[in-house]
DNA sequence: CCCATAAATTAGGTATACCTAATAAGTAAA
DNA sequence: TTTACTTATTAGGTATACCTAATTTATGGG
């Protein structure tokens, strides 16, 4: 006995945090996030569904009431690891998206629940996700993207949804990070770029990168 | 690509292990350790050999170089994420190695560095057992068992070979931790128990567990 | 040297999770 | 409504690492 659950978890992590984006998540995008092939994920779904961790609907796979506690159970751990492997061992925050998407299949309830206390119940990942409690629960912020705000709009970044190093290095390095004020000086039309103010300079930002950038 | 080791690990690891109990490792031993079928790790060991990790001579196997040099690093990222454990988190002795155990396959070169570094390079597991350097280097101190000592010698624990919680819990309630000084009083004839003085109790202990307190 | 037992391996089979190639189902434009 | 994509699934296959049952290979006592 004793089955090892790590594939089960990571699809459910990716289907949890594809669904934030899209309701129905499509075999595609999921076998995309996945890097698998469509056929892998499409029966590897249906295990899923057979296990009642998922739904099959028209539109593509939601996460049943099961699958979304066992999804959130993975994303804690996977953000008390980021924690720990920033807070505790010096990484930098684009350094710990794959070392915690290993780590989240090695941590036990003990050892999840250590890291926790330890670093006195963090609410957030380095990247300012939610940490979800032993029960799933989480406060959900009210934000919008960078990319809404319109001229002369201030906020304070809340999160960052990417996982890329580069991105999040560059991110870093404009000072793009969690609880930093931005102010966006204007905003070009046509889809163009967004100067945004950040502690004192200006940038200026793609839409597709500051549509990432979660504000409140 | 990419591989995953962890199996190749675990039987390395163990191999090395009991490689230090006797010599050439038989094939009923390292099943018996990792707790799978004879026929399992005969087929096992064949893929190990084939990769140059190991060697099948008349009476069992040893590793290679190789092995050896790959045995020692998982045995590095075990004992590390040891005293990560207990050094940070909080945890006791007696509950750390089947943690470390899973924890071993998932941390990378650059997680191992920074838990080193941030533990200051520790020499020693929290059993007293030694940590390789990233070359496979270690100092092995030259011990005897508690067991073999003769009655008013005396000794320092500098290791205890065991794993299991349980025993690891009794030695520590009665103080039998690496570092302490024990002095066996008198030792009972025909394989009978040792009675041991430890910080300032005296204890009978037998023999068998005697035998996996190493002291200098 | 023979035989009983112990140890190791071979034979044959299972489960899991992936793949490519082929097919089927949906969708949207002409 | 037919056609051309796109998306999903089925079919068939591979690799890995386990298992039990059967067989082979040591080995040590008589
Ligand atoms: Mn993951
Ligand atoms: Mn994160
Ligand atoms: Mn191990
Ligand atoms: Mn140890």
């Amino acid at each position: 006995m004793e089955a090892d659950t790590s594939r089960i978890e990571e699809y459910l992590e990716s289907i949890y945090k594809l669904q934030q984006e899209q309701h129905p998540v499509s075999t595609s995008r999921l076998a995309e996030h996945l890097k698998l092939s469509p056929p892998s994920v499409s029966e590897m779904v249906k295990k899923l569904a057979h296990k009642g961790l998922v739904n099959q609907i028209e539109k593509g796979v939601c996460l049943t009431e099961e699958g979304s506690r066992m999804a959130k159970k993975v994303i804690r751990r996977h953000r008390l690891s980021e924690r720990l492997l920033t807070d505790v061992l010096g990484f930098k925050w684009d350094e710990v998206h794959d070392e915690a998407c290993r780590l989240e299949h090695a941590i036990s309830p003990e050892i999840e629940d250590r890291i926790a206390e330890s670093l006195g119940n963090p609410k957030t990942c380095p990247h300012g996700h939610p940490i979800p409690d032993k029960d799933g629960v989480f406060v959900k912020e009210i934000v919008r993207p960078l990319s809404e705000l319109k001229a002369r709009e201030k906020g304070i970044i809340v999160s960052v949804f990417e996982e890329d190093p580069k991105m999040l290095q560059y991110l870093a390095s404009l000072g793009l990070i969690p609880d930093v004020c931005v102010e966006v000086e204007e905003v070009a039309p046509f889809g163009g770029p967004l100067i945004v103010c950040v502690s004192g300079s200006r940038y200026a930002l793609g839409r597709e990168v500051a549509s990432k950038i979660k504000v409140k």
